[in-house]
DNA sequence: GATATAATCAACCAGTTAGTTAAATTTATG
DNA sequence: CATAAATTTAACTAACTGGTTGATTATATC
């Protein structure tokens, strides 16, 4: 099977690519159509014959990384039946999708210091239903009397707060590290940092001990 | 005194107010130079008048409101003597900050997540000013044995990653909890929820009990 | 009141932007 | 092979961009 002169569904998926990425690095207002085009090695006006327009483009990049991460976490909160595992597998999952998605964070990041300005419906869409879904655990482990005092909404704004800094400064933390000698987690792999923010928050939501077992 | 028709600190300083607003709604690509002017009401060439280019003014905006931040988290950390009040400090200093200019949180985010690609120096002299502070009080903190197995830039991250994401996601909580109840913390004042914060990470340092006094 | 200087403005410029169009080329299908 | 549909292209436009210029006006100082 010789490679096809034209193949849409590379095409397209080639753009979003690219798109993903510059959106990512310099936000909407920051890349030109042109640009888009030019890295993608492909004709202005597929974008356009593709997406409709610019917003198009933008909206199918994050409507694609949020349904994808939002998948993976209710996935993987499935292989566990106790709320420590659900919680574990929440913080676990996002730290992994930010991994192998490393624009997604920065592109996250954008979208809510502009409160959703160019998604507006999707963004309300995808934060909510992330945030219903930690609610779940949260909630569910405050009436079984394994969390105290726990604030849902704040809860979630330490975990996703802190591992998107964490992703987004890597470049910032690497040159203080190198220039300063300052330790900022340069070492670290995010799996670790997912496990040291897991253990605070287990520490900080006061549960008592690890009689509570959860999955690997 | 008759309103004067022509001062130039309070010209420039009106600039730096529309620009701030502006560059914190929709970024520094997303605001034109004509823009700002208008939202002033003065002509266009008084900006490179007194700053030079649009990216002169974008780094007036940012200069200013990152010393101020960094003066009054300084100022506030004097007060106090002990570990436990100065790390309150900060976070309530950081929290009042953000209230009394709304639209720094959303500066900040948005140049994380470009890795301070605008202004390489400022971004990075500045954020390293910020977690050099919060540092020497953590690292002083487990040397006295009030905290334990601390990770400065981690604590760091969780502290100024939730209030930028409490702040900047206002408008989108609210909506969550008008259109679905669910509880956003929308009733909640940020002196509230540094409160919070502090609260749940001295638990997360595993602070043992409430010897250490710190002031109001 | 003359004058130098600081502050302000309207009009302009060249380059870039998102988006269009109509024609060309490839591919599937009968 | 013919025809239609899907895909790709180059060339174009109208509006907007950051930035400049030279003239104009207000203010302080002598």
């Amino acid at each position: 099977m010789a490679k096809q002169k034209r193949d849409a569904a590379a095409t397209r998926s080639k753009i979003i690519q690219n798109a993903m990425e510059l959106f990512a690095k310099k936000g909407f207002d920051g890349v030109s159509v042109d640009e888009v085009a030019a890295a993608s090695q492909i004709n202005k006006a597929m974008i356009f014959y593709y997406f409709k327009n610019k917003a198009g483009l933008y909206e199918a990049v994050m409507q694609g990384v949020l349904d994808a991460i939002y998948e993976e976490i209710v996935e993987a909160d499935k292989c566990c039946d106790n709320t420590l595992g659900e919680l574990k597998a929440f913080i676990a999952t996002y730290a992994s999708f930010a991994k192998r998605y490393p624009y997604f964070p920065a592109l996250l990041l954008r979208e809510l210091s502009d409160s959703g300005a160019h998604l507006p419906e999707l963004m309300f869409e995808s934060m909510k239903k992330l945030f219903v879904l930690l609610s779940g655990i949260l909630e569910k482990g405050e009436r079984e009397g394994v969390f105290k005092e726990v604030i849902p909404m704040i809860v979630h704004f330490m975990i996703i707060g802190t591992l998107n800094l964490y992703v987004t400064t890597q470049s910032l933390r690497k040159r203080v590290y190198e220039e300063d000698g300052l330790d900022t987690c340069c070492g670290c792999e995010i799996e670790e940092i997912a496990e040291y923010i897991y253990k605070k928050i287990l520490l900080m939501l006061e549960v008592d001990n690890e009689k509570n077992i959860c999955c690997s």
